[in-house]
DNA sequence: CATAGTGTCATAATAAACTAAGACACTAAG
DNA sequence: CTTAGTGTCTTAGTTTATTATGACACTATG
């Protein structure tokens, strides 16, 4: 993990988990690293990821069982990809095209930005396709 | 202004000033809102306005006049624009092609979404072309 | 010189995020 | 039953951003 200190950390937390989600690392159903395993690796309280998990509870993308842990929904990968999509596309891409507007830069700059970044990054591959 | 609770209060003062300043509202050499002035008028502490400001002058896009108030730099809007392109470019736009990696969405989508915004927002005019 | 408007600084108080430490209840396995 | 690994909760302390006040120095204006 490397926490930005731009955002808070149980949000960073709750990023990250929902990367492995996405990415396939953790799957449908599976177990998910524990509190206190999760807290230790990343050096962080474990109140912080209980906090975290809470938030991804509350969103159906994690249940917990007592006494055993923290498991990926069922339908996780949808629900986190549904999430994420929809925070991305009505959040954050309006203002990216607001700054682009500011700085007057457009559809082509973004373009050539994009296509040196894919030609500098690999694809992630997923589990299943 | 709209604070978003995301970023902290003065860094959004900070953005709030540099878009006043790409705009043209404030012209180059000429004087910016006093820290009082700016600070009555968004509701906000002056400590915490006179912090953005101090920011500003750390990077060279406004002056100070003791006694007599802020002013935007002769350069201040060549200054603005490459400071905030650079941060646009280096790292805003990475974590947003990351994301896009991470949802399966590509090029033509973003250039969608893209045309969706242009149609819905009138591009603002900039004082001077 | 007096005044009003400016930037600057110092001190204290508040709120939110995070940390620290420990206690309790639940579950599987020996 | 005992144990180890879970989630949950409480209380207290720390850090950072922000607020709240007030004081001081500077500058233009009358």
């Amino acid at each position: 993990m490397n926490f930005t200190g731009a955002n808070a950390i149980y949000q960073q937390i709750g990023n990250y988990v929902c990367e492995n989600i996405l990415r396939g690392t953790w799957a449908e159903g599976g177990k998910i690293p524990s509190i206190r395993e999760l807290a230790v690796s990343i050096e962080v309280n474990p109140n912080t990821v209980l906090r975290s998990y809470n938030l991804l509870k509350e969103k159906d993308i994690i249940q917990d069982r007592r006494g055993l842990g923290y498991f990926v929904a069922g339908d996780g990968v949808e629900k986190t990809r549904r999430l994420l999509t929809d925070e991305f596309v009505t959040g954050e891409l309006p203002r990216v095209f607001r700054t682009m507007d500011l700085l007057r830069l457009g559809i082509e700059d973004l373009k050539s930005h994009y296509l040196k970044y894919r030609r500098e990054h690999q694809r992630t591959e997923r589990s299943e396709s």
